[in-house]
DNA sequence: GTTGCCGTAAACAACA
DNA sequence: CTGTTGTTTACGGCAA
């Protein structure tokens, strides 16, 4: 999984798709600098040093030489861990800060401040998690990747010198750097060992069986000892390194044998390739279980590098037709070799770096929520977390396209919107908001910019979204082709998904997580709904809305209940909603909101609707004042412009709209049915 | 556990 | 024949 997710990754980060974008933006900018700088340090140093040594091992005796190099590989191995302790290495933007993080990230990640997991995994969505793991993983990859090489270069450099050098005892030379290697491993698997359990401990990761399967759940209480080590190897089982099999057959088998670490250094060399059954297992160890949920860790069968028929090996891609073939692959490409572990390291310290971000995330996430006057732990926010990017989209209060981050997917946060609104698009979401705490209409005003430029799908239904469309024209009529355009002109989500929006029959770039043809989804819907009414006009075929159908829908939940409407019109309301909106208030002291009479459910559908173009149903009203931006009245008088000419205007074009001939509005004058509406809005509206 | 709403998928028909 | 427009049904997820 890692792999693939990295390599995916990284493959659409240059795309610039997604929202989180802006978190790799940021840390693009300062991570780059920070995480060159570090590799520099680190790598830099380490290679100067031991390409020295290898020059002058000519000279050395054997058993001098292998002295050297073992120190050589110390320092090289050292030099990693320190890079990781103390953040150097990591690239984000937030270097400054991070060089703060001076611990390993576990501890980090349990400082105070830290959001609780259960917080944590209400902000971030498993799926808004993996993304941003994926897109951290992505930037740290590349930021790793100078490192990398240049590790790499001092390994092979370290190799050839040794296998020049010390022909005689070739194996006994590789055995001991190896063991040295292995040695400064087992401290990082400590490491990391650490920090998944931590990270367990808080929720934050949750192991899978098959995922832990390697050493945090078979021996869990030796997690933190040796044998993870053997797994982290094992993995790359290398037909070269037998010893991994032996060792990986010990630490898993044998409970957490603390001999483990001796154990592998002894045979370093012989290799009995692993046909095992044990690899599905083993290897995970090394990163972030979360990754792969989506896939096979439940098959026991399956191997958590193993999916889609296809070695995950983070940048490999072979392709394998079964797991006996990817075994087979995975233990001669990936075997205990230079390489494997230092793309372990690498992996090791993207988990790191993520870990990092996603604990600072969280934290301005906290303190934003807390400006914003929020709960942190909103009723259970909605199913769908926030994709806590952001904080780039904030500070002003004003949205920041995401400009040069390419739109990215995901999700700045509209600044008004409330961390419910917001979903990342995958497929099941609630548009809660629409229900009653955001008007599109002003939260679109608000966040046109937003939606336009971010592939956030917006927080409304469908039918939201299509009499928006409807209201905003003059006519208050569209063709369904002319909603089409608006939904594309208005958000960057669906133009994201021009193609399936086309139609489905356009099998053209179906996008991934794009998924099926919106525009099915908004025929269905106008046909669906009867607020939707369909009128011949001369040019053909066009769609109006029916407001007072509209307003049938959900009113039911507040018209239904008084109380709830009240509460929510109400102060106590306002807690719940949202700040933005709160604070539109303020500024604008809409008198009505305030007047006793917004408490009047039926006074505040009639005002709702009133506001600009959605007001909505619901209890729009608080937005539906001040927040409405585009227009730029004062809030009194905007209202009531609104309100006297559109209900009126409502009541008579919906029904027949503009030039609509033979406008098939029967549900207009269907008194009995609307009853609630109809007795309210008509009356106070017009009054 | 039920109900209602919503999103999605898909089958179909009518029409240009 | 193909593509668009509409309608309808079914299913699953979610929240009340």
């Amino acid at each position: 999984m890692m792999v693939e997710s990295a390599s995916e990754t990284i493959r659409s980060a240059p795309s610039g798709q997604n929202g989180v974008g802006s978190i790799s933006g940021q840390a693009d900018g300062g991570g780059g600098g920070g995480g060159a700088g570090a590799s520099g340090t680190g790598g830099g140093g380490a290679g100067r040093d031991t390409a020295a040594g290898a020059d002058s091992n000519g000279e050395m005796s054997p058993a001098e030489l292998l002295h050297f190099q073992q120190q050589q590989a110390l320092q090289v191995a050292r030099q990693f861990l320190l890079q990781q302790a103390s953040g150097l290495s990591s690239p984000g933007s937030n270097d400054s800060k991070q060089s703060a993080v001076q611990v390993p990230v576990s501890v980090a990640m349990m400082s105070p401040q830290m959001l609780t997991p259960q917080q944590m995994q209400q902000i971030l969505s498993p799926p808004q998690l993996q993304a941003l793991l994926q897109q951290q993983q992505a930037l740290m990859l590349q930021q790793l990747q100078e490192y990398y090489k240049k590790q790499q270069e001092q390994l092979h450099l370290q190799l050839l010198t040794q296998q020049q050098a010390g022909k005689q005892q070739p194996k006994e030379a590789l055995g001991n750097k190896q063991l040295a290697f292995q040695q400064q491993l087992l401290q990082m698997q400590q490491l990391q060992q650490q920090h998944l359990l931590n990270l367990q401990r808080q929720g934050l990761v949750s192991l899978q069986p098959s995922q832990a399967s390697g050493p945090l759940q078979t021996l869990p209480q030796a997690a933190v000892c040796p044998t993870d080590l053997p797994q982290l190897w094992k993995g790359e089982g290398a037909p070269g390194q037998p010893a991994e099999d032996s060792v990986k057959q010990e630490g898993l088998d044998l409970t957490g044998s603390a001999t483990t670490a001796t154990s592998f250094a002894a045979p370093p060399k012989v290799s009995p390739p692993l046909s095992h059954h044990t690899l599905p297992n083993g290897q995970p160890t090394v990163l972030t279980p979360r990754r792969d949920s989506s896939s096979h860790e439940e098959t026991p069968g399956s191997h958590p590098l193993y999916g889609h028929g296809e070695c995950k090996w983070p940048g490999c891609e072979t392709l394998c037709e079964d797991l006996g073939q990817f075994i087979k692959h995975l233990n001669t490409e990936h075997a205990l070799d230079d390489r494997s572990t230092a793309q372990c390291r690498v992996q090791m310290q993207v988990v790191q770096q993520l870990e990092i971000q996603l604990a600072k995330e969280s934290e301005r996430l906290q303190a934003m929520m807390a400006h914003l006057h929020m709960r942190p732990s909103e009723p259970k926010p909605f199913s769908q977390p926030v994709t806590v990017s952001a904080a780039d989209s904030f500070p002003d209060g004003l949205v920041h396209p995401p400009t040069s981050a390419a739109a990215p997917v995901t999700p700045l946060r509209p600044p008004g919107l409330s961390s419910a609104s917001l979903h990342s698009g995958g497929p099941a979401r609630r548009r809660s908001s629409d229900k009653f705490c955001s008007p599109i209409s002003s939260e679109l005003a608000q966040n046109h910019e937003f939606y336009k430029n971010a592939d956030v799908r917006p927080p409304f239904t469908y039918a939201s979204l299509i009499r928006q469309a409807i209201l905003e024209t003059p006519d208050r009529q569209l063709t369904l082709n002319e909603i089409y355009n608006w939904f594309t002109r208005m958000f960057a989500y669906f133009r994201r998904n021009t193609a399936t929006w086309k139609m489905a029959s356009i099998p053209e770039v179906t996008l991934p997580g794009g998924g099926g043809s919106d525009k099915n989804a908004v025929r269905h819907n106008l046909s669906l709904h009867k607020c939707f009414v369909r009128v011949e006009n001369v040019k053909g075929a066009v769609w109006t809305v029916d407001e007072r159908e509209y307003q049938k829908r959900r009113p039911p939940k507040m018209t239904g209940s008084p109380t709830l409407v009240k509460n929510m019109i109400s102060g106590l309301s306002y807690g719940a909603l949202n700040a933005s909106y709160q604070a539109a208030l303020a500024e604008s002291s809409f008198p009505l909101l305030n007047s006793p009479g917004m408490l009047n459910p039926g006074s505040a559908s009639s005002l709702l609707p009133l506001s600009h173009d959605d007001v909505g149903a619901s209890v729009e009203p608080l937005p539906s004042n001040g927040s409405s931006s585009p227009p730029r009245l004062s809030p009194p008088q905007y209202s009531h412009q609104v309100q006297v000419k559109e209900e009126p205007a409502e009541a008579e074009e919906d029904r027949r709209p503009g030039p609509a001939l033979g406008p098939p509005n029967p549900s207009t004058a269907g008194p009995p049915e609307d009853r609630d509406l109809e007795e309210e809005l008509p009356g106070e509206e017009l009054s």
